[in-house]
DNA sequence: GCCCCTATGTATAAGTC
DNA sequence: TGACTTATACATAGGGG
């Protein structure tokens, strides 16, 4: 991840994700050792790659046994309480990603319909069939730059408009 | 550790160190994550925080388990084979420090002396007392920058010498 | 494979609301 | 407390030796 983007999916190339995996569980076990440091908490981690035939473990030995015992001591609903699954962090992840697609979209859509808020300004007809939450996000949308509108109207009706059929970008000023 | 560099000790401040937790536990919690997922390994973590009565585990209670009753089900030869020490750890963080550091030196000692070369050259006495192995990385800073050298004695024997007391910086031409 | 480098993506400390 | 932003430090992919 980082001369490209990181493709969330395994590594197919063998050779790569040997390098991959190298480099990220160094990441991973220094990550772990500051938690630990900066924050004062017990952190253990076991690892299971296709590359050893042992766990790779950290801190030490003990810890990992202790923090295990510990943990298998608690009762069941305890131990779930703080309970991370990986469909969750997943679910997590994918909801991120999805609220910030959402943002873009709709920074996106208000651009556009800004845009469409000049064109019928400019005359152009607003069709019966369109999305009534749409409308109602262009009544924002123009509510917000109402001012801009204003001395836009204004200036059309000196005569002074645009005459290009390209829309002056009024996005700009948002 | 961004708009200031991590300072690798437990920070004092309740306030910042929790936020510095929840931020690092997630983090931490995505890099296993991606690491199982890239690598398809298994990765197994608890986390006992101060924050929390109960363990913070992940990916999920059953996984977590089965890593740790693996690992307790090998004999502690191979159990230590593959561990990191805490003090390992630390030891090798702070090895990658230290050369680091060394190199910076280095870089700078190079500096220096190429300062101190065109110092002699420039007629001081070089003291007896020099320590012998500074005189001998003289000589090779000496031997590396031997055209550059050549060249200013050249301009100094036609009288196009500097005449400003500070010696021209001969290290940017290194 | 390992180490180094550099460009770029990510993580995150502070600050703001 | 937490969400969001920003500036900066850090992690790391790709590429060379």
């Amino acid at each position: 991840m980082t001369r490209n983007k990181v493709n969330y999916a395994f590594i197919e190339d063998d050779s790569k994700r040997k390098i991959s995996y190298n480099k990220r569980l160094n990441g991973l076990l220094k990550k772990s050792d500051e938690l630990k440091t900066l924050c004062d908490v017990e952190v253990a981690t076991v690892i299971y790659g296709t590359y050893r035939n042992e766990p790779y473990t950290f801190p030490n030995n003990d810890v990992v046994r202790n923090a295990f015992i510990k943990f298998k001591e608690l009762p069941t609903l305890d131990r779930s309480k703080n309970m991370v699954t990986r469909e969750e962090f997943t679910m997590q992840r994918i909801k991120k990603l999805e609220e910030q697609l959402q943002k873009v979209r709709k920074e996106n859509r208000v651009k556009e319909m800004t845009n469409e808020m000049y064109e019928v300004f400019k005359g152009k007809t607003v069709s019966v069939d369109m999305n009534p939450s749409y409308l109602n996000d262009l009544r924002c949308v123009i509510k917000k730059n109402l001012k801009q509108v204003r001395e836009l109207m204004i200036k059309e009706a000196n005569g002074e408009g645009s005459t290009s059929n390209a829309p002056q970008p009024i996005v700009e000023q948002l």
